[in-house]
DNA sequence: TCCTAGATCGGAAATATTCCTATTTCCTGC
DNA sequence: GCAGGAAATAGGAATATTTCCGATCTAGGA
């Protein structure tokens, strides 16, 4: 998945092609092609972008992850440490995390409680499901040991 | 599960027991006893609180919460609403949510990923998993007529 | 009853997120 | 290529949530 295929993808949708739009673009794929990929904050994403395009606000961050969001191009994390964060969702490879509550540091796990979803949705037949998160909590090697 | 033996366990722990912690407690169990419970927001338990014990401070909420979720007896469920949300955790009824990202309502999964929580420990067997959450997003019968 | 570690209050501070308005810009149709 | 208009942006203000802090109070053990 390269950055030509999710432009050619966006304007498909009618979605306007703005530069910060592509810088955005830009940070949160290079954050999913790293080999430990993280979830990045708005404020993370900001800085990044900030580096090759300066005059970027945080609100158009924040909208411009609403509407990728929104065209099911990112998804939302929640790490419980204050603040949402967000990743490329690229439809191949969904999978769910396991956060250290300490560190902060994620790791992903290429599996997916398909069944329970399933099974919610025979429970509630009338609900609509959107989206589903799946997230183990606790302490990796190294911060267990600093207890 | 009734506030004796709540307040009985918590004596077990060593923790103190303040009339603040023990109305805050009063309401979770009160909305744990609902037929349908929605997990409550820092401010909803504050509201909720002062009706009895009128000098509360919101600084107490959020610590009384913290110690409980120390101690098992709270789980933090995330309605992507932008707040917290909390309540009570009966072990024999562990169970997660459903939630509509228009009204907020919850309505209550009564399984859980076990599976999926193993295979996480067996892909990561040095973490400690400390908890976990399943929580299915969309938009219930009700909100999805309004589109 | 006294003592003290631990808890509380109230307000200030820190964070995260959204709102608002003037201005700019992408895209469509010519 | 150019003009028009709807959509997007910047920047700062506003809002909301959560935490911090110092002074004071108190639950529970001795």
């Amino acid at each position: 998945m390269f950055m030509c295929d999710i432009v050619a993808r966006l304007k498909k949708t009618g979605i306007r092609l703005t530069p910060q739009r592509q810088e955005v673009l830009q940070v949160l794929l290079e954050g999913a092609l790293l080999e430990e990929r993280q979830p990045l904050s708005a404020e993370e994403i900001l800085q990044k972008v900030r580096q090759r395009y300066p005059g970027i606000s945080l609100d158009t961050i924040y909208r411009t992850l609403a509407t990728f969001k929104k065209l099911d191009l990112v998804c939302e994390v929640n790490f419980r440490d204050g603040c949402r964060r967000f990743e490329l969702m690229l439809q191949e490879e969904h999978h769910h995390h396991l956060v250290c509550l300490k560190c902060g540091h994620a790791r992903e796990l290429p599996f997916c409680p398909a069944d329970c979803l399933a099974r919610a949705q025979e429970h509630y037949p009338d609900f609509e499901i959107a989206d589903h998160a799946f997230t183990v909590y606790g302490y990796c090697e190294k911060c267990r040991k600093s207890y």
